[in-house]
RNA sequence: GUGGCGGUAGCUCAACGGUAGAGUCCUGGAUUGUGAUUCCAGUUGUUGCGGGUUCGAAUCCCGUCCGCCACCCCA
């Protein structure tokens, strides 16, 4: 036997027990998208290198080490599997010009893919429940994007997770701010680390949320980017911390929250719980009014947030969720001439009437059929011998309960069905 | 990319230089066609892979792969 081919490091099977997991996650969060009026869409998970070099940033730890690129030797395109989706979908919204007949609410939900160590709670591959509003430009967007991620922690049964927010104001204002963290930055350059002072020039803003003790004793003592921020963007922030004091919505204020990820402007936020290790963060977002410019669409502002399925599962499982499991509602046992015609019939009947119903495959004894009868969880055995055949008639075992099993007229079954799948005791 | 810990039956683990074991699961049986409980029987395997030390390696050493956790960063 030759070696066993293994799956790719960082990306991992989803067994159906946790699978299950996923359907219930996934159903909350779609009625949730739906009653908040969202509408879907879906974008290839393959797209232009340049795309995410233009929309990320350069200097990003993702594009800098992270993506999973190469070039299409078939026609020499360079290709990046998608690290993250709001570029694929602002790219998408300008192709195909969505934003013409009015602002737009969307969700997309898929995989992503970022070449990192694997940890508890980062994958290689890893799955995302995207929100975006295009086209709103007022806090109340930001405003109903943050509500709405309060709204599903509460549906999910999740406490817990708090809300960390802050504004990074705009391009015009952050290349001042820049400049002056720039100059306050080399004045303690000796004081910075090797990861630091590499950044210094090329993303400066990155340097706050360095966690290096040392730098940032360095950041303490530079001056605040809330210092360089105009009325137009101060009074965002306020009229956003308005509405979320008036929503119920707590948060706290972290200066040095500035994300990874270049497009962002005034607000940013990230959701985070402590219960998961150091990959706390469950769900992130912001304002990104440049992007549409940047990536070469008529300017439009723009807010959305991710959330990360595989945290927020981690979360539901932790908090003592039981998944819903679906077991079927009757097992069909055969045995003898002309029974698997006659099981066939019953459970396609069955099935019609809406019934879940297993028909036993693969032959075997009696006894080993009723094993695999208990064993799927059935609620009902049916039992189709040749006395039953005979009579007319299938023999209805319950599993899960100690009544009787009985006798009941193949005529009558899917009448009687709703009957007796319910019965207890 | 860097560091710490770990890989033994499908699963959970024991054996820690001297012939690889238990529980569970799975399969068959306990008088005609009845599961889960009970009893009996049976299969579990190149001890992740490759090399080295040794009379002898699951055990010690080196390499490698994979996993977990952390750094970094984020979902």
């Amino acid at each position: 036997m030759s070696a066993p081919l293994q799956a790719v490091r960082g990306m991992n099977d989803i067994l159906p027990a946790e699978a299950c997991w996923w359907l219930d996650f996934e159903a909350i969060v779609r009625g949730w998208l739906a009653r908040h009026g969202y509408r879907n869409i879906r974008m290839p998970l393959v797209e232009p290198t340049q795309l995410f070099r233009r929309a990320v940033g350069e200097s990003t730890d993702i594009v800098e080490k992270e993506m999973y690129s190469w070039r299409d030797e078939l026609n020499g395109e360079d290709l990046t599997l998608r690290p993250e989706a709001t570029a694929s979908c602002v790219r998408a919204a300008i192709e195909h010009h969505l934003l013409h007949d009015g602002p737009k609410r969307l969700w997309y939900a898929g995989p992503m893919y970022r070449h990192e160590r694997p940890q508890k709670g980062r994958y290689r591959q890893f799955h995302q429940y995207g929100v975006e509003a295009l086209g709103f430009a007022g806090p109340d967007a930001d405003a109903e994007l943050i509500v709405m991620c309060a709204a599903l922690w509460d549906e999910l049964g999740l406490g817990g997770i708090r809300l960390e927010l802050n504004t990074i104001g705009s391009s015009l204002e952050r290349m001042r701010y820049r400049a002056a963290l720039i100059a306050h930055l080399e004045r303690h350059a000796d004081q910075l680390d090797a990861d630091a002072k590499r950044r210094m020039h090329s993303n400066p803003l990155r340097v706050l949320d360095s966690k290096n003790p040392q730098v940032q004793a360095v950041v303490q003592s530079a001056p605040p980017l809330m210092e360089y921020l105009g009325d137009a963007s101060l009074g965002h922030f306020a009229e956003l911390k308005r509405l979320l004091a008036a929503a119920g919505v707590g948060y706290s204020i972290s200066p040095r929250l500035v994300r990874g990820l270049d497009y962002y402007n005034l607000t940013v936020f990230e959701w985070v719980s402590d219960r998961l290790g150091a990959q706390g963060t469950v769900c992130g977002g912001g304002r990104y009014d440049g992007l549409f410019e940047q990536l070469g669409g008529k300017p439009a502002p723009a807010a959305g947030f991710a959330m990360g399925i595989e945290r927020l599962i981690a979360l539901m499982q932790e908090a003592g969720r039981e998944p819903r499991d679906a077991p079927p509602d009757a097992y069909v046992v055969h045995q003898g001439e002309g029974a698997v015609q006659a099981a066939l019939k019953i459970a396609r009947e069955l099935r019609c009437a809406g019934f879940a119903v297993i028909q036993h495959c693969g032959g075997g004894s009696f006894k080993s059929q009723m094993k695999r009868a208990d064993a799927s969880g059935a609620k009902l055995a049916l039992i189709v011998g040749e006395d039953e055949l005979k009579a007319g008639e299938v023999t209805v075992k319950p599993l899960r309960e100690a009544r009787a099993q009985a006798r009941v007229p193949l005529a009558r079954l899917a009448a009687e069905f709703p009957h007796l799948c319910k019965q207890r005791t």
